[in-house]
RNA sequence: GGAGAGAUGGCCGAGUGGUCGAAGGCGCCCGCCUGCUAAGCGGGUGUAGGAUCAAAAGUCCUACCCAGGGUUCAAAUCCCUGUCUCUCCGCCA
């Protein structure tokens, strides 16, 4: 949510930032909605006022045993105005708050200025895509050849957008899991480790409300209906909802989590988009950081983030681009989001492997995650952010592309050896006449 | 799932329907005192919104004692519902 003085005082800034973000907003008319809200609050407030001097007035008069009809009879009066009031109030209340919950967050000024994706920036590129004397084969196709990946099984018991991995396919996705956390988790030169977390698949709707998942992208989400529970799309919701409500020492930050979890998106609006492989799927893995910052030092925290997040990446020997995503592209939340793009042979093109972004005060005014300022004890809004280090599933796919050899097989990173129990090359799996 | 108990400030904990934003203690902050530390002494110490103000401070108003309803001139206090926590029993990976 947006800084209500903030719009108040500079509407304009907000209706640029609106425009640049394509989006159309009626500023006008929710801020005279919310004008109209405050003044009924200002009435209800001086009616409460009065009222609550008169009931005072009454007890002091009982209590001296002098009469208090003549007041009951005003204060009844007053408590009529009050109540229609305190309708009106709650009414225009609920109404300015579901406008400001749909709009989306100022992009930072440091932000390309742009329409579509054809506008985004790229920021660098590192490492170069493999050359093969073959032409790549895409992962499913070697996954498949290799019996480690089954789609077909996977539909049959789920339906689209599941998949199976067997024997290397699963160890390697594990291996996965278990080198970034440790990645993670281990002190490096750029700040301390990060704090593992693993937390709850399952949400009440505050906790989406709170990171901006609802009340705009509910077609997005699965939900338990019987128990309005929802299914989180990303760690982002659990993690950053730790410290929901609270408030924290600014010596205590940045906090810095990161947590392995499922993730669940209904993939509503990709219709026919990615429809084979690993790379949209209903549930998949994901290792996600999360910082609670303070204000000044966010910006630089967004940089040292994605270098958390790329350097997983450099470990793999996985060839990738950073993007600054411009104002047209931006998540409904962002300020400032870098995209990570691993290269897919069998594409020929880089592809989201992680999105980093800081989100200022924007999910922390909906959260309430606040902090103590050392230097005046003042309390303010924290910023958060959040980036996928990384997306297991589609990492799990550039390897198989990157790493794929002419012969079918193929070669396991040295970073993951470690975590594969021996085996150094995935070779054709067949445990029995059924592959 | 059954039975019972509870939910008050950073923490512990009191609170007869009006003088309660809430005693007392701990913690924390400031000061005094004392070679240092500890102890002792004095003071301060919730959040949000609003009014006043050039601004800050200060003062004042409104709300908040788990949440939502209700009773009442008046609710932390009485009633109802929900949520959560704890204890016991049952079930269970």
């Amino acid at each position: 949510m947006l800084d209500r003085n903030r719009i108040l005082k500079a509407p304009e800034e907000a209706a640029r930032a609106f425009k640049s973000r394509r989006v159309d907003v009626d500023l006008s008319g929710l801020l005279d909605l919310d004008a109209r809200w405050f003044d009924a609050n200002r009435e209800w407030e001086s009616l409460r006022e009065r009222r609550n001097s008169l009931s005072a007035e009454i007890g002091k008069k009982k209590r001296a045993g002098e009469p208090t009809e003549e007041l009951y009879a005003e204060v009844l009066r007053i408590n009529e105005a009050i109540e229609a009031t305190d309708l009106r109030r709650r009414e225009l209340d609920a109404q300015r708050e579901e406008r400001w919950l749909h709009l989306p967050n100022i992009p930072d000024a440091s932000v390309p200025v742009g329409e579509d994706e054809t506008d985004n920036v790229e920021i660098a590129r590192v490492g170069d895509p493999p050359s093969f004397s073959f032409s790549p084969r895409p992962h499913w196709e070697i996954g498949s050849t290799l019996g480690i990946l089954d789609f077909d099984r996977a539909s049959r018991m789920s339906g689209a957008r599941f998949s199976i991995l067997l024997g290397a396919g699963a160890r390697l996705e594990r291996a996965l899991i278990s080198f970034m956390l440790d990645c993670h988790t281990t002190p490096r030169s750029h700040g301390a480790p990060y704090r593992e977390l693993s937390v709850p698949y399952m949400v009440l709707p505050e906790s989406l409300l709170a990171t901006g998942q609802l009340p705009k992208f509910r077609e997005e989400l699965f939900h338990v209906a019987a128990d309005d529970l929802f299914l989180i799309p990303t760690a982002e919701v659990p993690v950053t909802n730790f410290y929901r409500g609270e408030i924290l020492e600014e010596a205590d930050l940045p906090v810095k989590f990161v947590a392995y979890t499922a993730c669940f998106r209904r993939e509503a609006g990709a219709a026919g988009k990615d429809t084979r492989g690993l790379i949209r799927q209903h549930q998949f893995d994901k290792v996600e950081l999360v910082w609670l910052s303070s204000p000044e030092s966010s910006m630089e925290n967004l940089e040292l983030l994605t270098r958390d997040a790329t350097e997983i990446l450099e470990r793999l020997g996985l060839p990738y681009r950073v993007i600054s995503l411009c104002t047209g592209d931006l998540g409904f939340s962002s300020a400032k989001t870098y995209d990570v793009e691993v290269w897919l042979p069998s594409q020929g093109r880089y592809r989201e492997i992680s999105s980093c972004s800081n989100f200022q005060d924007f999910q922390s005014r909906r959260a309430q995650i606040r902090y103590r300022r050392s230097s005046d004890r003042k309390v303010g809004l924290l910023h958060t952010l959040n980036g996928s280090a990384l997306a297991v599933g589609r990492t799990l796919a550039a390897i198989l592309e990157n790493y794929q050899t002419e012969d079918g097989s193929v070669v396991v990173p040295d970073a993951l050896l470690p975590y594969m129990g021996g085996i150094s090359r995935i070779q054709p799996e067949s445990i029995s006449s059924r592959p």
